[in-house]
DNA sequence: CTGAAAGCGCTTACAG
DNA sequence: CTGAAAGCGCTTACAG
C-alpha cells in the first residue's frame, strides 16, 4: 500500500509528529535528526495524503476556476493566468465549465464541489442579473466581471463601459459616422451582465458625439462567437445605408465580421473599420491585425487570486470589495490601416 | 462548523450508516426513513466532505491534466473537452500547465499531487524523448502523444507521420516543386516527439515524390507560436529562391506565416501555399481560411478519460495500450484558393 | 433494513 | 527538541 508517515517514522526510528515536522519544514528539529529523516522520506518514496493532511486542517489547498468554456481564447488565456498566479501560493485549480448556462453557475457558486475547495472564481455570464444566494457556509468567492445585483461579493472586473465609450470614441475620432455595435443581446440574464455595459459605452460615446443611436446598427447575438460575428456582420450589410464602422463587444466577434467583411471584397478599414475588445493574441496576427481594447489580464487573474485568498483568510470578517483594473485602447490596422507600409 | 453526517442522523433520528446510505443512494433503505433524511439533509444544507470521503475511499473523483499552456488554442480546446468527459464520470479535473518544461512534466508524471488525484492525463513536449522512469507506487497515466521511449505507458496519439505526410502529399499534388516545412526542431527532447514524426512524414511525402529534401527549406523554429511561424516565413521568403508551399507543423505556426505572407503582399495560395495541424477554430476564420490536417480532438479527450478509467480500476494487471485516433485533411481556401467566389 | 465502532493518514494541542 | 494520543468526517465490514 501507500507509504504513510507512520512507515518513515519507523524506519527513521522517531515519532510520527517528528517526520510530519520535517516534511512540514518545521524549524526546531535536530539537524542529525532531520537528516535520519530526510533519508527515510527517500528511501520510501513518501508522498503525503493530501486529502488526509486537508481532512485534517480543514483546507485543501485546491480551488476552483469556473468559466464559460475553455474554448473561448479569452477564457482560456485567463484561466492559464489564474492557474499560473495560483502556482506561486502553492494552490492547484480545478476548472469547471459551466457554458454560460444559470443552472451550472448557481451550482458552481453555491458548493458543488464540498470541501474539496478552498475557494471558488467564478467568471459567470447568464448569473450576472441574478439574485445570488449565499450563506456563510458556503465556499469563499470571488466574481469576475461586474458585480451581481444581489447581495455582496468580491469581484474584480474591468470598467465596461469606459472601455467601450473609449473603443467607440476611436471609431467617432477616425471620421467615420454610422459605427455600428455587435455584440447586442436582450434576454433578461445579459440586461445587467457585460452586454449590458459595453452596450452602454457604445450609447454613450455616440451621444457625446451627438449622433442618435441607430437601432438597425446593433443587431442583437445570440452568442459571442466567431460565428455569430460573421453573421451579424453579413446581416449589417445588408442593411441599405450599412455602417463605415463596427465596434464588437468581443475580440471573437470582431475575428468573425472581419471573415465576412474579406468575402465580401470589402477593405478594412477603407470600407468598415472595426475594433474589438479583450485582446486575445489571435489578433494581433489576423488580416488585418485587430484594434482592441485590452483589459489588463495578468492584473485580473492574480487580483482575484489575491483577494480569494483574502476572503479565506478572512471569511465574514471584512466587507465586500471591488478591484478596479485599467485597460488599454490598441490601435491596429482594422481602424487604422496599415500606416508605415508601402 | 461544518454540517456532519452526524449532525443529519440526529435531527432524522437514525444512525449515521443511514444518512450515508441516503446520500450515496443506496437501495435498501426505507422510504419512510430515507424520506426524513432528505429532510434533515435539506434542513442543514448538508454538503459532503469530499477529503474525508477521499481519504476513506482511496480515490477522491478528480484527475489532473498536465497541458503544456492553455494560450494555445489546441491544449485550450483539448482541456475543454477533456473536462466535459471527466464530467460525464463525475469526475473533476485539476488543470497543471508544464511550459513544456521536462523538470514540470517530470514532477507531473510522477506525482506531484500526491494522493489527492485518482489519475493523470499528461500532455508532454520535451518528455517525449526522455525515459520515464515510473513505479508502481506513481499515479495511474494516460499520455497524450507519441509514446515515450522508456517503459510501458497507456497513451492516445493521431499518426502524426501518416498525417503529415498527407499533409505535404496535398501541397505537392497542387502541383507545388518547392515544398518548405516549418517546425523542425533540433533539441534532443525534441529528437522523438511530435517534430520528428511530422518531420519524418514530410520527408517521407517528398520522397514519394521524388524530392530531396532541401535543407534550407527546414528552418528550425523554437517553439510553435505565431510568432515562430512568422519569423520562419521571413526567413524563407529571403531565400533566392523561396517556396511556393509551406506545411507547418502547426496551425499557430501556420497562421503566423500567414500574417508575414500578408505583410509581405504575397497572396495565398497563389503565391505560396500553407497548410497546417491541428484544426483550431481560429484557422476556420482567418483571412485566407486556412488546410489543415484535422486530428479527431473529441476522440482524443474521451479516449484518454475512458483509458484512464480502466487504468485507474485495472492499475498494473493489465499491459499498457496504444489508441490511435483518426485524422482528416481539411482543404481550405489557403491551399486551394477562393474556389466558387467570383 | 439499521446501528455501533473501527480506521483511512494526517496535524495538533498537550506533556515531557 | 520529541512522543503519545485525539480527532478531522467519512465509509465499511461486522453484527443484529
Amino acid at each position: 500500500m501507500a507509504v504513510r508517515l507512520q512507515d518513515v517514522a519507523a524506519i527513521a526510528e522517531v515519532s510520527v509528529k517528528t517526520v510530519s515536522n520535517v516534511v512540514n519544514d518545521y524549524r526546531h528539529v535536530r539537524p542529525e535528526t532531520r537528516a535520519r529523516v530526510q533519508a527515510a522520506l527517500v528511501e520510501l518514496d513518501y508522498r503525503p495524503n493530501l486529502s488526509a493532511r486537508s481532512l485534517r486542517q480543514g483546507r485543501s489547498g485546491v480551488i476552483a476556476l469556473a468559466v464559460p468554456t475553455l474554448d473561448m481564447p479569452y477564457f482560456a488565456e485567463l484561466a492559464g493566468s489564474v492557474v499560473e498566479a495560483a502556482a506561486q501560493r502553492g494552490w492547484t485549480v480545478l476548472v469547471d465549465q459551466t457554458d454560460g448556462l444559470p443552472d451550472r453557475e448557481r451550482a458552481v457558486a453555491t458548493g458543488l464541489r464540498g470541501h474539496l475547495i478552498d475557494g471558488l472564481i467564478l467568471s459567470p455570464v447568464a448569473l450576472e442579473g441574478v439574485e445570488l444566494q449565499r450563506t456563510q457556509e458556503d465556499v469563499p468567492l470571488v466574481l469576475l466581471g461586474e458585480k451581481i445585483a444581489g447581495g455582496p461579493v468580491d469581484h474584480v472586473a474591468v470598467d465596461n463601459e469606459a472601455a467601450a465609450r473609449a473603443a467607440t470614441t476611436h471609431l467617432l475620432d477616425l471620421g467615420r459616422r454610422r459605427v455600428a455595435a455587435i455584440g447586442y443581446q436582450s434576454s433578461a440574464d445579459a440586461a445587467s451582465g457585460v452586454a449590458a455595459l459595453r452596450r452602454r459605452g457604445y450609447e454613450a460615446a455616440l451621444a457625446a458625439a451627438g449622433h442618435d443611436v441607430d437601432a438597425s446598427l446593433t443587431p442583437e447575438v445570440p452568442g459571442y462567437l466567431r460565428s455569430d460575428g460573421a453573421e451579424a456582420m453579413s446581416a449589417l450589410l445588408g442593411l441599405p445605408w450599412p455602417p463605415d464602422a463596427v465596434f464588437c463587444f468581443n475580440d471573437l466577434l470582431a475575428l468573425g465580421a472581419l471573415r465576412t467583411l474579406a468575402d465580401r471584397g470589402l477593405r478594412v478599414p477603407d470600407d468598415v473599420a472595426v475594433i474589438g475588445f479583450d485582446d486575445v493574441e489571435d489578433g494581433r496576427y489576423s488580416v488585418p491585425r485587430l484594434s482592441t481594447v485590452a483589459p489588463a489580464k495578468e492584473s485580473i487573474a492574480s487580483d482575484a487570486v489575491d483577494m480569494l485568498a483574502d476572503r479565506i483568510a478572512r471569511r465574514d470578517q471584512v466587507a465586500a470589495r471591488e478591484i478596479r483594473v485599467g485597460f488599454d485602447l490598441v490601435p491596429r490596422e482594422s481602424t487604422l490601416g496599415r500606416t508605415g507600409q508601402p
